[in-house]
DNA sequence: ACCTGAACACCGTTCAAGT
DNA sequence: ACCTGAACACCGTTCAAGT
């Protein structure tokens, strides 16, 4: 005798994603899913296999988000480093596990395009990899520290953001 | 009738460091860390809070440790950020801690102080701590997604770690 | 064909009872 | 004065039994 579904795989990763911002990796449990979806834990292993699964879909949106956020600026470096900066502050906890949990290998690379585009505009196809990196450490590094709350020694962040950000632009134009 | 200790807070510390590095923070239960240090894990609770006070005081050792690797460079920040880098690979999760757990306030100050040294020898006392963030910002983030595995892109990775430090050295230098 | 209660192993934590 | 077994609440996961 068949039975419909109760939930869906797309409902179970956004409660995982609201749960996760809510509370941090911790109340991110298979009871708080399920109790959020409307069905008993032991159904969520129909739709995942287990809770790294869940985690590591949960992180995939995460980087579907935060490529959203990158598609919608200017395309310029500065843009590109405002925008994954703000969804940072948005979704801290997306952020950081984005950081750690291993999203699907196809994902990223949506997210390193425009980056990689704007490198490439910048310094040239030659380099363009290895400027888009340097870009992308920095400012996933400022965001990290902030959130983590790891400048501690005072002065002003946004001071230090704009040195940052002025820094590196002038290191990728200033010729060789 | 007074009993003596079986065990002491630097054992337990130095188990939950060993723990963390053998397995990720998932391995540092606090009846791991018991069994390891010959006792039952109720006993912990003597030396330690909870499991939260035990992980923070494992990211200050790991801070200690990372402040040891610093303090034994020239003093350069190329020699600062191989160092920082080369703490990194040798302890993977003690790093990963240091950026998501806050240890004391007063342990980071002692591993910012080289780096902030540097920084001033570079570009003088005024721009020292925004120029000390740039470098830290980036060689954190750097390895943060290199030790991830974030870097996909293919590509050699020395090559980025080598472009990244010419630039900032380069960007730090450079006249106004 | 999905959903569930019951069960199991494991975890952090508490506490009264041992020595 | 520390250590322990027992207990409790909670978690992830499995599975036979329901519909």
């Amino acid at each position: 005798v068949p039975a419909p579904e109760r939930t869906s795989l797309v409902e179970v990763v956004a409660a995982g994603c609201d749960l996760l911002e809510e509370g941090g990796p911790a109340a991110l449990t298979m009871q708080a899913v399920a109790a959020r979806v409307g069905v008993r834990a032991p159904s969520l292993y129909k739709k995942v296999r287990d809770r790294d699964e869940l985690l590591a879909l949960v992180a995939a949106r995460a980087a579907e988000d935060a490529g959203g956020h990158l598609a919608a600026t200017d395309g310029t470096l500065a843009g590109l480093a405002r925008a994954y900066r703000a969804f940072g502050h948005e979704r801290p906890e997306a952020f950081r596990l984005l950081l750690s949990a291993r999203p699907d290998p196809e994902t990223p690379r949506r997210v390193a395009g425009p980056v990689l585009r704007a490198a490439e505009e910048l310094v040239g196809p030659d380099q363009a990899l290895e400027a888009a990196r340097f870009v992308t450490a920095w400012v996933t590094g400022f965001v990290s520290m902030e959130l983590a709350g790891a400048f501690r020694l005072g002065g002003d962040l946004e001071d230090a953001w704009a040195y940052g950000l002025e820094r590196i632009q002038r290191a990728l134009t200033a010729p060789a």
